[in-house]
DNA sequence: ACCATAGGTTCGGTCATTGAACCAACCCCG
DNA sequence: CGGGGTTGGTTCAATGACCGAACCTATGGT
């Protein structure tokens, strides 16, 4: 056999005939997961991203890259004048939004957190189950009326402001405000 | 502040509050998911997911020391007399069946691939839906009750005798039957 | 002219992953 | 008793990915 030169390491999985490795292929590098959940809160931007996730920017540049060529995020200009570019995502990574929640619950169940954020169903306030359905409507709840809502035990006062614009109830998708406070300024 | 000293990188995912990022910090590298799902499908043995995964053993090593460590797995001697050792999963692990089972449908269906795998529910056959759970008995399948049933499109003559016991339907858990073909043997 | 903001790219250093080789019990076979 | 096979590892040099910090570009505000 000829092991097909190129990618010998790396992002793919050769050998396996699966739809979990085929998705691992997109979705699991490092930092992956975590930039399409902060898309599903409604960040949208570069340096909100950055802020928030404390990510090499490098890296950040690169998944963005990734998920708009993977079709997860779709990058547009949100503004001409000085050009402007939002990354906003796709029905293709709302399609995530079910493996994110269960794996969620998973990571709370087993690594004994405080609930940090409660999500429900918008129409009747109920507490989702754990597969992002409405125990109560007995319906799968669509993603545009699931409501995030914040929970004890989360930092009340958080140095960056996308965590502080996440601080209030708001539903998924829908864009967080940014306060445009400063750039990347640490410290 | 002072950002910790030590751990700078590797993975952990030092800013997030979230129970998503907890859980990427345990299941998030390189290859662990795919040992989990292995081990969803009964496998057990060290040379079994060597052979199916084609895995660096010194990965794999650090994998399983890695999910023992944190209760995912159970490592635990099934022979004395030449001490050899098996790798279970756990109440733990198990719990992540339906965060691998709702990944999979992603990928498969925003991946186009013919469908290589099903999984219905052995009381009666029915295929399961997205989160595991059966459509015509109207409830969450417990893990044991799921059937694996090899699809079209799948490598009728594969190399590694795990994926030849993969081959014709089987419980999730249920052990492989490792018919000891050769050892790590590749070419 | 000067500073700030948004969205990047470049770069040297460090960490993780890879494939191949080696090791160590123990068994079976002759 | 010696040789080979099986299982479950460890060690090692090389390569690639990730890291933080610095730099770049375009624009707008004052």
């Amino acid at each position: 056999m000829v092991t097909v030169d190129g990618m010998a390491l790396g992002k793919d999985y050769a050998t396996q005939e699966c739809s979990i490795a085929r998705a691992l292929e997109v979705i699991g590098e490092r930092w992956t997961l975590l930039v399409i959940r902060d898309a599903l809160y409604g960040v949208r931007r570069y340096n909100d991203f950055l802020l928030h996730l404390g990510i090499p920017r490098a890296v950040l540049a690169a998944r963005l890259q990734t998920l708009t060529a993977e079709g997860i995020l779709e990058k547009r200009r949100y503004q001409e004048s000085p050009p402007r570019e939002e990354y906003v995502i796709t029905e293709r990574g709302i399609a995530l939004w079910p493996t994110l929640r269960s794996l969620g619950v998973w990571g709370r169940e087993h690594f004994a957190e405080t609930q940090l954020r409660r999500f429900e169903h918008a129409d009747c306030g109920t507490e989702l189950g754990p597969y992002g359905e409405c125990p109560a409507c007995g319906t799968v709840v669509p993603v545009p009326d699931v409501v995030m809502v914040p929970g004890p035990g989360l930092n009340p006062d958080p140095a960056d402001p996308v965590s502080r614009a996440l601080l209030r109830p708001k539903r998924l998708l829908e864009p967080i405000e940014t306060t445009t406070g400063a750039a990347v300024q640490e410290t």
